[in-house]
DNA sequence: TCTGGGGTCCTAGGACCC
DNA sequence: TCTGGGGTCCTAGGACCC
């Protein structure tokens, strides 16, 4: 057992609160909000989940539920997640900067070093403290590994006595806490491994942590598993993360809103996604050497199927979104085939390296110095007029030929002038 | 009619080298 | 006709996360 301090900060039912926020009538109404193209649940509040909707839900299966119970549904508005997921993000940095901002309502603090006796008072004063200046309401688990505090943060929104924050650092609690939890809500074992530990026997996370076969463990599940039963023994094995780091693949894909036949419009979808995950990576100060593009059919419908990938390593790496439109076209050029019915493109870019550091190719056509100065402009103006006040041409002027339904959205309440709420 | 999007890490096994 | 031992690097695929 170590003496470090981990607490797990976890926004509840997100993406709904912040629907909620500028809302205040449906405090008490079931709500729940969709994937893009307004396809399956990926957030829903207690009121929600209480109905039987599962999490992944497609929405037209679950449709006469959400009517009879006046469920208030949503199309995703990820502009309006974003900006509060920093808010709650910065209030948090308030209080430490031992601060990993884990994902978009996700935090873990390192509080290590702080009094035992007057932790729990410390996170009930950061709770309020973020409920108050954000409006998001937030559950609190307190342990000493980065699993546990998982595992504890789940009892904190389990358990309505613990009034949203708990700590597993006394043994009372812990022995509590590792007794109640499936093997299968343990952070960083899934659906697979779970079948697997439950023919060993092992059904909750005290029978994983007393295994007493080490090596087995390892075997079977590998390092990781191996790292996640210390874990459970109070032994620290992942880190706390402090600065984000840039991303070694960006991936930019989306369903379409309709059925799609031409390649016209199969190459103007990939061409905005490209965009999208060029200005990615020049955001991170990136170049990539590798493109790969993706397209398929609708594997959910009864019609002939077709699904094709195809990349490219590029001679000098680039992050001049002409290019890489260039390039995935002519992956397209390669996979594709008339007659099928397409229902989702992609592009990922990958072997992304440092802008300045990397080699300079002695063959290719490297980006020049004029190339990047375009790029940072359209970057620039983009981010101060709004997304896609520049874009390339290639993107086409009016997506109506495949880009996404969005019936239910929100305003965007805090990212756009016009949209403001009207008091 | 309608089923999301974006990531990371680990391992086994092949290719290759001396 | 006979055919070792040791190492590194890369990749595809699986599993997991939110």
């Amino acid at each position: 057992m170590n003496d470090k301090i981990f607490v797990l900060v976890d926004c509840n039912s997100f993406y709904c609160s912040c629907e909620r926020l500028f809302r205040p009538d449906l405090r008490f109404r079931p709500v729940g909000v969709l994937s893009n193209n307004d396809g399956c649940f990926v957030s829903r509040t207690n009121e929600l989940k209480k109905l039987g909707v599962a999490m992944g839900a497609p929405y037209f299966q679950v449709k006469n539920i959400c009517d009879k119970n006046n469920v208030a549904v949503f199309s995703a508005n990820f502009s309006l997640y974003t900006n509060l997921s920093d808010r709650v993000m910065n209030t948090l940095f308030e209080f430490t900067p031992n601060l990993e901002v884990y994902s978009v309502d996700e935090a873990f603090l390192d509080l290590t070093g702080f009094e035992e006796k007057t932790i729990e008072d410390y996170c009930r004063n950061i709770k309020a403290t973020v409920e108050r200046n954000t409006g998001i309401p937030v559950g609190i688990g307190i342990a000493r590994t980065k699993v546990l505090a998982k595992l504890a943060n789940r009892i904190a929104k389990k358990d309505e006595s613990t009034k949203g924050v708990y700590s597993v650092l006394s043994a009372k609690n812990l022995e509590y806490a590792l007794g109640r939890v499936d093997i299968e809500d343990i952070w960083g074992i899934g659906r697979q491994n779970s079948a697997k530990f439950k023919i060993l026997g092992i059904h909750k996370a005290k029978q994983l942590r007393d295994y007493k076969n080490d090596l087995l463990i390892q075997k079977q599940f590998t390092k990781v598993g191996r790292m996640i039963q210390d874990e459970l023994r109070g032994i620290s094995c992942f880190p706390l993360n402090n600065e984000t780091p840039k991303k070694k693949e960006i991936i930019s894909s989306r369903t379409f809103g309709r059925p799609v036949f031409d390649k016209a419009s199969l190459r103007e979808s990939i061409a905005c996604y490209a965009s999208l995950a060029c200005e990615k990576l020049r955001k991170q100060h990136s170049v990539c050497q590798e493109i790969e593009i993706y397209i398929h059919t609708n594997p959910f419908k009864e019609i002939p199927q077709y699904a094709r990938a195809n990349s490219i390593k590029l001679i000098s790496p680039t992050c001049d979104t002409r290019k890489i439109i260039k390039q995935a076209w002519e992956l397209l050029d390669e996979i594709f085939i008339s007659g099928y019915e397409y229902k989702k493109a992609a592009i990922k870019l990958s072997r992304i390296q440092d802008q300045d550091e990397h080699q300079v190719s002695l063959f290719g056509e490297n980006d020049s110095v004029d190339d990047l100065k375009l790029m940072l402009m359209m970057d620039t103006i983009n981010a101060r007029d709004g997304h896609e006040t520049l874009k390339i041409a290639a993107c086409g002027t009016n997506k109506e030929a495949w880009y996404m339904n969005q019936v239910m959205k929100s305003q965007r309440y805090v990212t756009g002038w016009s949209e403001l709420l009207k008091v």
